[in-house]
Formats: structure tokens, C-alpha cells, sequence
RNA sequence: GCCGAAGUGGUGGAACUGGUAGACGCGCUGGACUCAAAAUCCAGUGGAGCUCAAACUCCGUGUGGGUUCGACUCCCACCUUCGGCACCA
């Protein structure tokens, strides 16, 4: 490798300094602005990967330009480190968790550290750890006291392979969302949390988020999923029990033909109990419940139905239609009941085809239309009401206010909200978890965990089996205690919390990493949150970002924050990909950190993965493009040493500079200028692309001029300014170059380069010259020219003359400093 | 089915508010240096036409229309790819 600079030796000496020195350990200033820069912490798996390393490079160029920038720079790493993973390697290789996770974080941190990141390493987080997860049980404790954690028994969603349950939102297509296989339903008494009540608030919330990406706040918007409707009540014919419906067709309550319930609905079986029809309905309901169960999600299932031989009232006209159970109604979703409208809902038509129920049409597309005799399809686009008593005539937006306001009046019904959202289950049934800090008595019930008993430890000593379920109820001296209350015996909860808990509020706790007294303490989580810039991939779009916001909001509402909303700013970074796919070992397609660290170090590394696309693309790996950038940090260095003794000795900028000394200068302050835009809108690619047109820049003036015509001060002006932009992106290189330029201190904690405007003036522009809008010519001239001399100047050029020679001009268009576009007729 | 994102040279990508399409990098071609190679440096590089050459002309940002003096950029319709949701009443 002759020639080429020494990174090995370079990137592990300034580490150390960085080490040495703190220099990256940050302080509450109160006098100094803050900047909080946040990248998602992972999951200590063994090893990082290149979406790690596109994370990390990308947090870490922010971090060191907002602190060049003079600002109070927070920027923390830590360790998601509870979790499945874990377990498995417990099981399969006999290493307990503990021991695996430490292994893990210690080889992680390693490589962070080679990739050259400035974190503040005193404030780690390591969530598997007693004085992290204690805070966790706290918080537990928190919600519990403010009624937002209670358990229930309910339908939930089971990982087989696991072994354990899953919230909502970690079932990805019917699957569990780290090992892909196919979830099941289980009915068992579980944790949850009531993030419903905060549907409306993190909602509405949405709109805060400016510095959000619209998709993110559009897939948060849909897994919300609030519906505007009615609640309808119907009473059923000869019997005391009523029916309520949740609609957001309540314009066409004419309509309804017949109702369906869920197969779960507590009415179906009351409805059908003693008569001929019970052991049918029964067996209907097993069967249907357990079709639903095996089937994959998203597969239509084939809206199978059975009469219960009851009648609903319509409120509205008083028609009696028949009550039918259906598997295409849901038990989760509204009331578990819904009015059947088959002429304007699709799915009820499709039912009312296969079971021969009547259609009544009540919203045609024009006001007065005439009324199909039947409809093919259902029709539920917007129009006029009919067949609908009173309301005929109305346009279906006027019809539901009216209707609305028609059942909040008789008492039948009211306007009503609905949401997809369901609770946030919690509860998993492993072992390598925040245990939930909640205690069994036979004589007080549910009772929490004191405060000052925390934290409930994890015990060490667990054995851990395939398929073996909750391994904390084998541990004897872990489920026996006594009871907080009564001091009676008692069993402690043998559930873990889902990981998610733990990585909904670690931000909060890098503003305060050390306390012992409290989770964070107030004056550092106000003087550090929100989060200025918070990086991350768009997988978490509705799992931690949702889980963060609501943990952040019911943070608020106890009075612990003052920010309403956690992250002010999110980049949701691309994927790496190489060949054409994700970067996998099935693939055969990975490429390692490791490998690259060696062959041409973290430096040129960062300057690709950061060169090759903009942040919040797809990243297409290139051994080729590693290369490019490793070409480029050798002609820095090679530029700036080969300057070193000339600019040494530079005084004074010449009196009288060059025309080339003026161009350079020129080309200088406009990168300048260029990059810092470019840093701001995270166009890293076009930053570097700058930088590198300013280094072919500096190579061109001295290829040009004999070295005594070379302007010793500019070049030093223009090599430091380069080092200074530069650094953000390749660190370490940069630290060697500003001290082989003869300085002291770290390159890091320079002020970032202004630009100076007045470097920027020109004396003339090239203006371009278009006849009907097609460039014909280009023509120099002085900046402050007027419109009248230009465009002479323009129709004098003989191009432009044989161009519009014997054609009428109609105009011309000036763009001034750009552009003149003359046109002819 | 619904919602969203993206389609630009051989290639990754640039063009920020409608104003020189293809910056920068990769690859390729030619040259310099070298006994030779590596490394490095210099020049060229969207396509077609016409040229000794330069100049010039035409075509060109997924497809088809439109708006405009001027469209990768705005509008309408469509195609393809990728992502999210999915019987949500």
C-alpha cells in the first residue's frame, strides 16, 4: 500500500485521544443552545451490520457539524438488550443470557468505537440491567397507578415458536415479526396497556410532527385507524336485550336489510338457547371461530353465515329483518354487531348473494335519479338519499348529520368514534424480560410492587429449555414471596414485559444516565428533550415510534416532561442493499464492517456509505464505489502534505491576486457555503460531491500555475477550510491532516467555516441563450448589465440573427443573471 | 382492494422555488510516467446524424396527453417496481 495513508494506524491513535481526553463527554450548559441527536440503539446481536453502520455514520456527521456549529451536542448509544435472542442462544449453547448480551455489547461497542462515532459514552443504557430495567418496573408501577395498565383476559395473539404472546403490532402479515412464524390465537389472562385512551392524542398529535416524514405519519395515521360514525341501538323482537351498532353509514339506515353479529358475541348463544337452532348455531360458532384462527391474514375468507332465527327493530321505521352470525364481522372492532346495508357496502352484498337477503337501495349517484331495480355491485360512493322517509333528497354528508342528530334526540343512537387501535398487550411468557413488579395474594388480589422494593429482580439462576413456557414460574424462590399488604403468602407475576417497553423511554433516560433516585430528573430531561434529530429505519414506523410517542404523553400528563411529543425531527434511513437485494447471509451477498475497517478503515467507509445515496434511499452496496472513496481520502491526503512546507511559509495574501487566485477563493466559499446547506437538508451525497469538486478545484490551480505563481496564503486558507468540511465525514483523517497543517487541539472542536459573500461576487455571468425555449447560444457579460443592453446584445449575435432572420419576435424572456429566451413567430 | 413511495446514461446518483438534463463518483476508452506492472496524473465518455475536425442539427428523464415562452420538475390518464394496511362496518 505505498502511497497511501496510514488509516490503521491514524484511526486507532486519534480514538485514543478521543478516549483519553473525554472529548465527547457532554454537560447540562444551560448558557449554550442544545442539540439532542438520537440514532435508534439496537439490539446487541454480536455484530453490526451495514444498516448499523449507515445509522451510526449518519447520526454521527450530524453530531460533529451541530457541535462545530457552537451547539450543546447530546448524542448517546446504548443497548436494547433484553429480547429473544438471548434466550435462544441460552438454549441452544447453554451460555446464560447475561453472559451472551454483555459479550455481545462489549464486541459492539468495540466496533462502534472503530467506526470513529463521538458518543458520550458515560451516559450508556443497557436495559437488561438492574438500575436501567428497576426505572422500567417504576414506570410499570406509574401506569398501573394511573389505571392505564390492567389485565384481562382476551384472545391474543401466540408465537409458537417463541413460546410467548405478541401485541398487535409485532404481527407482521399473520406472523411473528422476529421469527416469521405463523401466530395463533390464544384466549389468556394478560398485561396490557391503554394506549386507546391516547388514540385521540397521538392522533391529533400528528400534526406537530413537521419535521416528520409525511409516510411515517400516514401509516401511524391508518394502524390509529379512527372512524367517524354513529352507535344505532335495535331491539330485538319479543325479547328485553338490545343491539348496538357502530356505523359510519348512518345516511343509510334505511337500508338495512339485516344484521350480523361476531361469532363471539355474548348474544348470539342467548339468542338461540332452548330453541332448535342451538346446537347448530354452536357448532357453527366453534367452527367459524377456528376457521378465523388457522387462516392467514389477509386471506378473504369466504363470508360464511347462520340465521338465529330473532328479528332486529330498525329504530328508524320500525322493519323487522332477521339476525344473522357471520366470521366476517369482528368481535375487536366497533360493538361486534353490524347493521346490514347490502345495496351500499360491499361486503354485506357479497354475503346477502350467498344467502339470498333483499337489497334496499337508499343513495343513488344524482339528486332525483331513478332507482335501480337491482344492483350488481354494492354502491357506496357519495349521492342523494331515497326510500328513506324524511331524509330523501338529502346529499349523504347533510343526511348524517341529520340522521345523527334524529337518533341523539329519540334516544336510539349517537354520534360515536372508532379506532383500529387495540391495547397494547404486554405480558410474554419468557424469560429474558423486565419482570412486571406485581404481586398475587390470595386475600388482597392484584397488588403492585412498593416503590422502594424495586427493583423485582430477574434471578440468575433459571434453566432454560426448548418449548419451555414461562421459566420464571419454575423458579421457586421467585414466585414464592408475601404479600406487600397483608405481609401474607403470595405468588409474584412470572410474565416478562415486551422489550418495547424498555426502548419506549431509554431516550429519557440518556438526559440523566447515572440517577439513582428517579428514572431522569427534571432539570435534565427539560434542559435535553425532545430529541432535535432522532435516526432510525421506517420498520418502526408503528411499533417503538407509536409506543415512544404514548409513553411521552402519559409522561406528560404526570408532570415528569415538558415535551408533549418526544422526537421533533426523524430521518427514516434506507436499507442497504447489494446486487439488487437486502444484504443477507442466505443471500450470500453481506459485506462486513470487519472487513472494510481492515482493508481501508472507518473513514472510507463512512465517506461511501454517506456518498452513495441520500440517507432516506435504498443504499446499493459497490466494492467499486469503497473504492472511489478510498482514491478520495488518498488525494486529500496527498494534497495537503504536498503543501505543507510551501503554505508553512505563507505570509500574507498577495496583494494583487490572480484571476485564478480569485477563482479559487471563489470556488471555495461557494463549497462552503454548498455543504453547509447540503448538511442541513442531509443531501450528504451532494456535501461530499462538493468537497470533492473544490479538491479537483485546488489540483487544477496548481497543475495551472508554476509554483511561484501559486498564492501561499490562499492555499492555506483553502486546505484548511477543506480539512474543516471535511471533518464531519471523515474524522480521523482529518484530525492528522489539521495537525500535520500545524495546529494544536481537535479538528472537531474548530468553529464551522462561514462563508464569506464577498468571496462569491462576480464580475460577469454567463447567460443563456435560448430562441423558442432551445439553448442556441451563450454569451458573457458583465453582472450589472441592463435588460435593454442584453437583449441588443443578444439580437446582435450572429447565431441569433440568422435564428430569428425574417420572424416576428413576440417576446423576451428575462431571467436575469441566467436566461434570455427569445420568441419568434 | 385501500394508502404511500419511486421510475433519469453502461452504473450509483445530481439538477433545491418551472430556466444550460446527466454535477460528483464508478465503469469504459485513449494518453503520460514505468523495462513492465501497480499506484498516480491528464483527456474523453447519453444516443443518432453530418463532418478531417470544430461547429451544427435532431432525439432523449416509465408511457400517452395537457398547461407554459420554457417541463425531470406542474396538471390529467395509464404502466411498472417497491413498501404499509387488509372482511375495521
Amino acid at each position: 500500500m505505498e502511497g497511501h495513508y496510514d488509516f490503521k494506524s491514524i484511526e486507532a491513535r486519534w480514538q485514543e485521544y478521543w478516549e483519553d481526553r473525554k472529548q465527547y463527554k457532554v454537560t447540562l450548559t444551560a448558557d449554550k443552545p442544545k442539540y439532542y441527536v438520537l440514532e435508534m440503539f439496537p439490539y446487541p446481536s454480536g455484530a453490526l451490520h451495514m444498516g448499523h453502520i449507515r445509522n451510526y455514520s449518519i447520526g454521527d456527521v450530524v453530531a460533529r457539524y451541530k457541535t462545530m456549529q457552537g451547539y450543546n451536542v447530546l448524542h448517546p448509544m446504548g443497548w436494547d438488550a433484553f429480547g429473544m435472542p438471548a434466550e435462544n442462544a441460552a438454549i441452544q449453547h447453554g451460555i446464560h443470557p447475561a453472559k451472551w448480551t454483555a459479550a455481545n455489547i462489549a464486541n459492539m461497542r468495540r466496533q462502534q468505537q472503530q467506526l470513529g462515532t463521538s458518543y458520550d459514552w458515560d451516559r450508556e443504557v443497557t436495559t437488561c440491567l438492574p438500575d436501567y430495567y428497576r426505572w422500567t418496573q417504576w414506570l410499570f408501577l406509574l401506569f398501573y397507578h394511573r389505571g392505564l395498565a390492567y389485565r384481562r383476559k382476551a384472545p391474543v395473539n401466540w408465537c409458537p415458536s417463541c413460546q410467548t404472546v405478541l401485541a398487535n403490532e409485532q404481527v407482521i402479515n399473520g406472523s411473528c415479526w422476529r421469527c416469521e412464524t405463523q401466530v395463533e390465537k390464544k384466549e389468556l389472562e394478560q398485561w396490557f396497556l391503554r394506549i386507546t385512551d391516547y388514540a385521540d392524542r397521538l392522533l391529533k398529535d400528528l400534526e406537530l410532527l413537521e419535521g416528520w416524514p409525511e409516510p411515517v405519519k400516514i401509516m401511524q395515521e391508518n394502524w390509529i385507524g379512527r372512524s367517524e360514525g354513529a352507535e344505532v341501538v335495535f331491539s330485538i323482537k319479543d325479547r328485553e336485550e338490545k343491539i348496538t351498532v357502530f356505523t359510519t353509514r348512518h345516511d343509510t339506515l334505511f337500508g338495512v336489510t339485516f344484521m350480523v353479529l361476531a361469532p363471539e358475541h355474548p348474544l348470539v348463544m342467548d339468542l338461540v338457547r332452548g330453541t332448535e337452532r342451538e346446537e347448530a348455531v354452536g357448532d357453527f360458532v366453534k367452527k367459524a371461530i377456528k376457521r378465523r384462527d388457522a387462516s392467514k391474514d389477509g386471506e378473504e375468507l369466504g363470508k360464511e353465515g347462520i340465521f338465529l332465527g330473532a328479528y332486529a327493530i330498525n329504530p328508524v321505521n320500525g322493519e323487522e329483518v332477521p339476525i344473522w352470525v357471520s366470521d366476517y364481522v369482528l368481535m375487536e372492532y366497533g360493538t361486534g354487531a353490524v347493521m346490514g346495508v347490502p345495496a351500499h357496502d360491499s361486503r354485506d352484498f357479497a354475503f346477502t348473494k350467498k344467502y339470498g337477503i333483499p337489497q334496499r337501495i337508499v343513495i343513488v349517484p344524482e339528486k332525483d335519479a331513478p332507482v335501480p331495480e337491482e344492483l350488481t355491485e354494492a354502491y357506496a360512493a357519495d349521492g342523494y338519499l331515497v326510500n328513506s322517509g324524511p331524509f330523501d333528497g338529502l346529499p349523504v354528508a347533510e343526511a348524517q348529520e341529520a340522521i345523527a342528530d334524529y337518533l341523539e334526540e329519540k334516544g336510539i343512537g349517537r354520534r360515536a368514534v372508532s379506532y383500529k387501535l387495540r391495547d397494547w398487550l404486554i405480558s410474554r411468557q419468557r424469560y429474558w424480560g423486565a419482570p412486571i413488579p406485581i404481586v398475587y395474594c390470595d386475600q388482597c388480589g392484584t397488588v403492585p410492587v412498593p416503590e422502594e422494593e424495586l427493583p423485582v429482580m430477574l434471578p440468575e439462576d433459571v434453566v432454560l429449555k426448548e418449548g419451555a413456557v414461562q421459566p420464571l414460574s419454575q423458579v421457586g424462590e421467585f414466585v414464592h414471596t408475601s404479600c406487600p399488604k397483608c405481609g401474607g403468602p403470595a405468588r409474584r407475576e412470572t410474565d416478562t414485559m415486551d422489550t418495547f417497553i424498555c426502548s419506549s423511554w431509554y431516550y429519557l433516560r440518556y438526559t440523566d444516565a447515572g440517577n439513582e433516585e428517579a428514572p431522569f430528573g427534571k432539570e435534565a430531561v427539560n434542559y435535553w428533550m425532545p430529541v432535535d434529530q432522532y435516526i432510525g429505519g421506517i420498520e418502526h414506523a408503528v411499533l417503538h415510534l407509536l409506543y415512544s410517542r404514548f409513553f411521552t404523553k402519559v409522561l406528560y400528563d404526570a408532570g415528569l416532561v415538558q415535551c408533549l411529543e418526544p422526537f421533533t425531527n426523524l430521518l427514516t434511513q434506507g436499507m442497504v442493499i447489494k446486487d439488487g437485494a437486502k444484504m443477507s447471509k442466505s443471500k450470500g451477498n453481506v459485506v462486513t464492517p470487519e472487513e472494510i475497517f481492515e482493508k481501508y478503515g472507518a473513514d472510507t467507509a463512512r465517506l461511501f456509505i454517506l456518498f452513495a445515496s441520500p440517507p432516506e434511499r435504498e443504499l446499493d452496496w459497490s466494492d467499486q464505489g469503497v473504492e472511489g472513496a478510498w482514491r478520495f481520502l488518498n488525494r486529500v491526503w496527498r494534497l495537503v502534505n504536498n503543501n505543507v512546507d510551501l503554505i508553512k511559509a505563507a505570509g500574507e495574501a498577495k496583494e494583487s491576486a490572480s484571476e485564478e487566485d480569485t477563482g479559487l477563493r471563489r470556488q471555495l466559499h461557494e463549497t462552503i457555503k454548498k455543504v453547509t446547506e447540503d448538511i442541513e437538508r442531509f443531501n450528504f451525497n451532494t456535501a461530499i460531491s462538493a468537497i470533492m469538486e473544490l479538491v479537483n478545484g485546488i489540483y487544477r490551480y496548481q497543475d495551472k500555475l508554476e509554483l511561484a505563481e501559486q498564492n501561499p496564503a490562499l492555499l492555506r486558507e483553502v486546505l484548511e477550510k477543506t480539512v474543516l468540511l471535511l471533518a464531519p465525514f471523515a474524522p480521523h483523517l482529518t484530525e492528522e491532516l489539521w495537525r500535520i497543517l500545524g495546529h494544536d487541539g481537535s479538528v472537531h472542536q474548530q468553529d464551522w467555516p462561514v462563508y464569506d459573500p464577498a468571496a462569491l461576487v462576480r464580475e460577469e455571468v454567463k447567460i443563456v441563450i435560448q430562441v423558442n425555449g432551445k439553448l442556441r447560444e451563450r454569451l458573457q457579460v458583465p453582472v450589472g448589465i441592463s435588460q435593454e443592453e442584453l437583449e441588443t446584445r443578444v439580437l446582435d449575435l450572429e447565431r441569433i440573427r440568422a435564428l430569428t432572420e425574417g420572424k416576428e419576435i413576440v417576446k423576451i424572456i428575462h431571467v436575469p443573471g441566467k436566461l434570455v429566451n427569445i420568441v419568434v413567430k
